[in-house]
DNA sequence: ATTATCTATAGATCTATAGATAATGC
DNA sequence: ATTATCTATAGATCTATAGATAATGC
């Protein structure tokens, strides 16, 4: 997920395929026990890359898990952005990530687990799904789709009754999970100013799938 | 904050401080850096405890910092109890909670920390806030003071909004705290079925103050 | 010639424990 | 006599780096 140009020659291809090497193990590692105290020897052996290649990408662990927190984050908003490509009711987006993200426990669980743990201090953050969030809700205020809230306080409730969804999710997986994800989405809804009918009607509107 | 039955000779009392500096010194790290990975004789040092002295407390650093969150959680728990004793109306005591919160966010800043990192994963716990949160939701619920929801849907937004009000003061300490935590709450409730306007009035009434 | 990776290692740091010390209970 | 703390330390582990190796660019 290199945020400058896309690596040209074998060099830089190997380079981006070890750093990215290190970053899932960080991601992995994020997920399973959300302790940061592995050693770079126990990453980079994770990694399957040699113990002193470390020092050729990341300073130090911190920066490390910087990177793969990040990486994660960005994922999450790219298959977001993904599959709601084409709906335009600001309203239906709100459901729609909502629905999606509830998939997501299954099929990115990883990437869900590192969400929780890291996600709530990114709410505001100016990468991953926040601006993106931020565009709709001010889009859907000015067209008095939303009413009764500005767009910061908005992007806050939405984004922690997102993740509360996401350890909701995590912590009950006995739980229907489109169920909760459209109830969560309702609510966050009637908490934009929809009535509850309206609500409840564009969290029932067909979704595309995810792979 | 111990379970068990309080200290009653000297001896106990002087374990019990060793301990409690031991979590009182966890709790600062978790707060200051969110990194569990500070060894044992740094934590020991800063309690001014003694480095073998650990070992009569906690079997490893992942047993300290779980003691240490669980410790926060209970602290934030009892502190908003104590400040909400007498409040009968459950949407009042919603938004009591959420004013509360963002005033904690000045007074007790160590602890927010902590909720913020950590209190996701605790939303549906069985200690702290969570179970006297769920039984106010109950009996709103039963009362018809709320509606269009279930009990465990509505902690779960509950729970994220109000987590995402902490990370909120915690980011942006320039907005006024207050302002921020009437306008979240109001949308709580409104997610909770109450119109706008019963919302609005709910959130201005006076609240009792927080040393 | 350049670049990144890998192996080996010195020195620092950490964990867990053993045994001494200090304080209290009975 | 009992209990908890503290100090000292052995052995293990970790970090950061230096230098060798392998692969590609030009």
């Amino acid at each position: 997920m290199p945020t400058s140009a896309p690596p040209r020659n074998r060099f830089e291809r190997r380079r981006a395929e070890t750093r990215q090497a290190l970053i899932r193990a960080a991601r992995q590692i994020l997920a399973e026990t959300g302790d940061t105290s592995a050693s770079i020897q126990a990453i980079a052996e994770r990694a399957d890359v040699g113990f002193g290649s470390f020092y050729n990408h990341f300073d130090s662990k911190t920066a490390l898990f910087d990177a793969a927190v990040t990486d994660a984050l960005e994922e999450f908003g790219q298959v977001i952005d993904e599959h709601v490509e084409g709906i335009d009711d600001p309203a239906e987006l709100v459901a729609a990530g909502f629905r999606l993200t509830a998939r997501m426990a299954d099929s990115h669980p990883e990437l869900m687990r590192i969400l929780r743990d890291r996600g709530l201090a990114h709410i505001h953050s100016d990468r991953g799904l926040s601006p993106r969030a931020l565009r709709d809700l001010e889009r859907g205020i000015a067209s008095g789709r939303f009413t009764g809230t500005d767009p910061t306080t908005a992007l806050s409730a939405l984004g922690g009754t997102l993740l509360s969804l996401v350890a909701l999710r995590l912590a009950r997986p006995d739980l229907d999970g489109g169920e909760a994800a459209s109830d969560l989405a309702a609510m966050v809804l009637r908490m934009l100013g929809l009535s509850s009918e309206d609500a409840r009607e564009v969290t029932r509107r067909p979704l595309p799938g995810l792979d």
